[in-house]
DNA sequence: GTCTATAGCTTGATAGAC
DNA sequence: GTCTATCAAGCTATAGAC
């Protein structure tokens, strides 16, 4: 949609992603949103409400799309194996798949929507409000397909393997550029197919080591 | 050391430490950190100089105690082992062991501290100056080791293996308390010493997994 | 080292004209 | 829906007395 026929909350809310992906809620001021956005000042109040509530809707703004995607691949492959119990990897990568994918190629929006999951995730502020509220209906669905997938596995086990992938995942959604300094440039935060390609194995080796009698 | 044998600075410094890692850097004033320090305001610049300055003191001021712990127990590992490679689950265990055990039972300040780092590592604002500045020497060093321990293992495949440690150890150092929450109080974010033990397995696994041939 | 006082901005939010 | 104007509060930072 180009920028003259998006609607002045539109381009209110994609300002607003950016602004707070990039330096987090209490580093943005309601007014360079305003100008981001080439829109007044008073217009975020008027459309968006007050600075939490348009935080709240910016985050909430993409959960939906997001969320129904993971649950419908995750019922694929759960329908796909039945009556055997879904396969690990394909469990992990309907979880992880609908996010990287977007974020790899669902335009700048999108990139700029999971830095800002990333952090929300890691901050003990953001976290609890953000992440329990939008995500957290969605993980115990996946968390009942590990536990399929996992029949020996002891509850611990699976929440703390679950949180370890979302660390992982979370930190790769950043893309600091940390990992392309680190690596010299043989890797690069922006590839994101190559990272999917390395997390759902690597994650998924995990999950059967702590998960499965030794 | 008692409140009241801690000199101004110290107090300044450990105030500032608490409010951080709560709201991150822009969502503390230095008013805030001042009157939480029981102190003047014009004390704070006098001691710490301007905001973004005592940011970074605070950010320092406990990473080279760590690293240099760190780096004692990767030569330790490396020392048993030779001249054989270091296991791999011995080189994780030092890049993590020290952290995760401060951040246990080093006290409240350490706890405070490892949050901090935890959105730092995932703010592309803060990233690419408070990590690669204070951390990447010493990772590069724990790189060297892993590719002595995954002798066929590709670059790429080390760096992002080590990512997905990066990003499951710093979710981990944030306890927001989102595990606590979704698993029903079967886990606690705070029992780091249950982290630990499978936060190892789980990465040393996941290791093997890309980068030893198939 | 510590405090008072203050300069000079920026902030979130809104009232009221059009 | 949009804009101008404004408020009260908070902000960083410092100068200068003690």
């Amino acid at each position: 949609m180009s920028r003259s026929t998006q609607t002045t909350r539109e381009r209110i809310l994609d300002a607003a992603e950016k602004l707070f992906a990039d330096r987090g809620f209490h580093g943005v001021s309601v007014r360079e949103i305003a100008r981001e956005a080439g829109v007044d000042v008073a217009l975020v109040n008027y459309h968006c409400g007050r600075k939490s509530d348009l935080f709240e809707t910016v985050f909430l703004r993409r959960a939906e799309t997001l969320n129904s995607e993971r649950l419908a691949m995750l019922k694929a492959c759960r329908d796909a194996a039945a009556p055997a119990p879904p396969a690990l990897e394909d469990i992990i990568d309907a979880f992880t798949h609908p996010l990287l994918n977007r974020s790899a190629h669902g335009g700048p929006g999108w990139k700029r929507y999971f830095a800002l999951v990333a952090q929300v995730n890691n901050s003990p502020e953001l976290a609890p409000i953000g992440m329990t509220k939008y995500f957290d209906p969605l993980v115990q669905e996946f968390i009942a397909a590990l536990r399929e997938a996992l029949p020996e596995a002891a509850e611990e086990d699976i929440f703390w393997s679950y949180h370890f992938l979302s660390g992982a995942l979370t930190l790769t959604f950043a893309e600091t550029g940390r990992i392309d300094q680190l690596s010299g440039g043989v890797c690069r935060s922006s590839d994101l197919d190559s990272v999917h390609a390395r997390l759902v194995p690597y994650t998924a080796a995990g999950f059967r080591r702590l998960c499965q009698p030794r």
